[in-house]
DNA sequence: CTAAAATCCTGGTGGC
DNA sequence: TGCCACCAGGATTTTA
């Protein structure tokens, strides 16, 4: 599911059920979801009161009482539910999280990607990451510099995490759209002026997705309504919004990417 | 160094 | 229907 505006969601979504309560307990019901080891997990972690939550990067944090940080990463098919433990549990559900007010915190993940950290220093998780990309202090000359002495194509390196944070792989399609890059030119190749549509576009693409609560896929995710407004991702073969042109499906680095080969050079 | 491929997983889809 | 190949929002590790 989720990139950085689709976890800003599930964030905005969580506070109010979550801020104040106070966790009981931690069920594992598939250990590898674990990265913590399991008796320090459920050891630590009840009676423990959520003081805050943040999103890092596609990482949820929650803040808490005693001073640790648990980290939780969807991947690619994780969801959150906040649900009466009275209710029974799909069967997709990995790990449960007691509450103090007789719900559950309940990490459902399908395809078994997504991970559970439970750590006092913070940088253990999120201590390489890159820049926020919709932080007010991250310039455009911040993201000029980025770039200085890199090497390779464009599309791998904005979804390298410790370039960039939080961007995935419809939000760099998306993003090199509306800046009219093709997303396999080589990074060192790009303009100054072009590295200053590149980061509008990345901002602008990534509001846009918080403003519409992020892209629906399937059953995994919902409310958000963002798919509707793809400009390329998932549209090979079909025209190309701007100019007609079909849109084209390669892969780069491994990731299906979409662009159009006349709009963006 | 870059870069591709394999890995972790399940489920939906489309072709035959 | 059944079977099979292929695809999927991520990120790390292995292999060139």
């Amino acid at each position: 599911m989720p990139e950085l505006p689709e976890v800003e969601t599930v964030v905005r979504g969580l506070r109010g059920p979550l801020v104040g309560r106070t966790f009981t307990g931690v069920t594992v019901l598939w250990p590898n979801s674990i990265k913590t080891p399991i008796p320090e997990l459920q050891e630590r972690l009840p009676g423990q009161r959520i003081e805050a939550i943040t999103r890092r990067a596609k990482y949820l944090q929650f803040h808490l009482s005693g001073g640790d940080s648990l980290f939780l990463h969807l991947k690619m098919s994780g969801d959150l539910l906040v649900e009466p433990e009275s209710e029974p549990r799909h069967p997709h559900v990995r790990t449960v999280f007691g509450l103090d007010n007789a719900h559950e915190l309940r990490f459902k993940d399908t395809r078994k990607f997504g991970r559970v950290y439970l750590v006092a220093d913070p940088a253990q998780v999120i201590g390489k990451l890159g820049p926020e990309p919709l932080a007010d202090e991250f310039s455009v000359e911040d993201f000029k510099r980025l770039f200085e002495r890199k090497k390779g194509r464009l599309k791998p390196l904005l979804l390298n995490q410790e370039f960039i944070a939080g961007v995935g792989n419809i939000y760099a399609d998306e993003s090199c759209f509306l800046a009219k890059i093709d997303p396999r030119r080589a990074v060192d190749t790009l303009s100054a002026e072009e590295l200053e549509h590149l980061y509008e576009a990345i901002r602008q693409v990534l509001t846009a997705g918080i403003n519409h609560k992020g892209a629906s896929f399937d059953s995994v995710y919902r409310g958000g309504e963002f798919q509707d407004h793809f400009q390329v991702y998932g549209r090979a073969d079909e025209p190309c919004l701007t100019c007609g042109t079909p849109i084209i499906r390669v892969v780069t680095g491994g990731r299906s990417t979409h662009f159009c080969p006349n709009c963006q050079q």
